[in-house]
DNA sequence: TTTTGCATTTTTGAATGCAAAATTCGCCAT
DNA sequence: ATGGCGAATTTTGCATTCAAAAATGCAAAA
């Protein structure tokens, strides 16, 4: 197994939650399960804990990090940044064809909100939100928006809305379909802001931090 | 010697052109020069290629990671990103102790700038920049923005400068302190963004890519 | 019953050893 | 001289091993 794809299974353990936030990170059960050894394994938890996903304790081992509200706040920040600089690049540089194939994803998104299916609804979401920062053409902020999503993805993705907020998310998206359509940079980068400012105060008001006891997955459901 | 120690050493040595972008990373020597065995110094590695600064080539090692001009684009791209939301958030909370911190700072930058002393000017500069990052209160933010300015940082405070391009630059900084004292987010954040694309220009044009044969280190002097 | 001190066990962090891959060198044919 | 092929050498990647630190368990004392 390449390293590259050690450190791509152990993120999924992470974000899936498997092992959740705060839980120490058993690296023999771990080898066994990956089969290799403690060396790779322990090189991959150093970049991992580089990312920001693992909690390195010296002489303590590594733990699975915990994001508190001050962490959620940041990271909500920042991909602000990043999604309102990814809008910009994107409608100065997006084809026609991919605004289509956004369009098509809208459409599609909007389909599972008139069904009420949260978790597709969030799936066409995401999709969307990627597309937008592929189609900014810059590896780089693509790579950061990657690694600064994932650690906030469980809140993003899984905080249930209101009726309101719902709609309201599903109204922000008809405006960044449009901006990007009418490739506004300015305007797309606005609206995509203030998107996510909402889904953050959604979050934090929700209580989403990774706290003591505070098991996101048994809310997916 | 801790992990995080080993990895900053190497960031220098990689950032000081000691090994310079493209060479091969020799880790028979850097362990006895760090006095380590291979599985620190690798692990080491492995994060700094997570970075960007390092290249892994499996089964041939690693190699300083060599910038080409589209990847010198991307991360000035993002870098004006970053340094325009820290503007935004740090006119939200920078305190007037460190509005005076970064007058004088910036005072000083002027007066190397009459001397027509380049690299205190670059010093200066570069310690306003970071100011205002660290008065944006965003450790996520700050981290990245480390981390992408560290990948720039040679084109960025090595570049030869013309005498207009250099007016032109202290003419910036005089709005940029302007809107920081008037704690004008969307200007500072405007004017940060149209200075490092000015930047940005003047480093792609100068061809200060890292290709083949591009010591930078020869003109620092 | 609770707490303190100590010995044992477990786990971490790093060095070493070993097999596989790649590079280098030498040899031979042209 | 030069170009190609094969063996020797080096280097990589990982498993194993070893020393040190931390956690655990237990007994004795308060």
């Amino acid at each position: 197994m390449l390293h590259e794809d050690v450190v791509s299974r152990i993120r999924a353990i992470l974000l899936d939650g498997e092992i959740p936030p705060g839980a120490r990170i058993p690296e023999r059960e771990l080898c066994e399960r990956l089969g290799i050894s403690r060396t790779p394994l322990r090189e991959a938890l150093k970049v991992l804990a580089a990312e920001g996903l693992v909690q390195l304790l010296p002489h303590r081992g590594s733990r699975a990090a915990k994001l508190t509200d001050n962490d959620m706040r940041d990271l909500f920040e920042v991909c602000q940044g990043l999604e309102a600089l990814a809008g910009e690049l994107a409608c100065e540089r997006i084809t026609d064809a991919e605004i289509d194939a956004i369009a098509a994803a809208h459409a599609a998104m909007v389909e599972h909100y008139r069904d009420g299916d949260l978790i597709q609804y969030y799936r066409g979401n995401r999709a969307i939100h990627e597309a937008i920062v592929t189609a900014a053409g810059n590896p780089v902020l693509a790579g950061l928006y990657t690694s600064v999503t994932a650690r906030i993805r469980r809140a993003r993705y899984v905080t249930p809305m209101t009726p309101q907020r719902w709609a309201l998310a599903v109204k922000e998206h008809e405006a960044i379909l449009n901006a990007l359509q009418r490739r506004d940079g300015a305007g797309l980068s606005h609206i995509l802001r203030a998107h996510l400012r909402h889904k953050r105060e959604e979050v934090l008001q929700a209580g989403f931090a990774e706290t003591e006891g505070n098991d996101l997955t048994l809310r997916i459901a």
